[in-house]
DNA sequence: GCCTGGATTGTCT
DNA sequence: GACAATCCAGGCA
């Protein structure tokens, strides 16, 4: 579990609208995969959208922790999704981690994502963190620390930002807190 | 390809 | 008791 400089307490530490767009391009990894993230969404305590909005409670109590740490809860009655804290302690910010692309693990990520094609092991939340293992025992977990999941900066620079509104919600539409690395032009050509 | 609806359970009102 | 920061299969074009 290498990939360069671990981002550290003081980038973390910072509004969730300035922490999002800086994570495209930084690698998550544990002991086992590792993967770009190449798509980021802000959540924030005044936001309607938030988990944090209507104050904490024993589910996003995570989220009004120190900045740094997963913040991973349950939903749609069946699945998982991570988020990293942002802000002070007590702000309940967060950036939610949608998707990224796979650099290490593929394997193993094929094996937990049985019979998906290879764009598809993590190009969502839920799907990201299928693929990475994390689910409720993973909330909380120090991302600054721990010795076995952390975010890095190796170095690559994420390509033009594209930002949009955010998905799956219903309030909040109009602040566009959602970040996406450009797509990779082989794949996506232009027309 | 795009669109629709079902799955399934923790959490809060 | 309603709803949710989603995914996937299936139908149709």
């Amino acid at each position: 579990m290498n990939g360069g400089r671990r981002l550290d307490r003081a980038f973390f530490a910072r509004d969730a609208t300035a922490v999002a767009p800086e994570l495209l391009g930084a690698v998550l990894a544990t002991g086992e995969v590792a993967g770009r993230v190449v798509e980021v969404e802000a959540y924030t305590a005044d936001d309607p959208a938030s988990h944090s909005f209507r104050g904490r409670t024993a589910r996003n109590a995570t989220m009004f922790g120190p900045p740094g740490h997963l913040y991973v809860y349950f939903t749609y009655g069946m699945h998982w999704c991570a988020n990293v804290v942002t802000g002070a302690e007590g702000d309940g910010q967060a950036v939610l981690l949608r998707a990224v692309t796979p650099l290490r693990g593929v394997d193993v990520m094929r094996r937990r994502r049985a019979g998906r094609a290879d764009r598809e092991l993590t190009n969502g939340p839920a799907k990201l963190c299928r693929a990475f293992a994390l689910d409720g025992s993973d909330d909380g977990r120090d991302l600054v620390t721990d010795p076995g999941l952390g975010l890095f900066d190796d170095g690559n620079v994420a390509a033009t930002v594209r930002t949009t509104p955010r998905i799956g919600i219903r309030v909040g539409l109009d602040r566009h807190w959602r970040w996406l690395a450009a797509p990779d032009p082989s794949r996506h050509p232009v027309g």
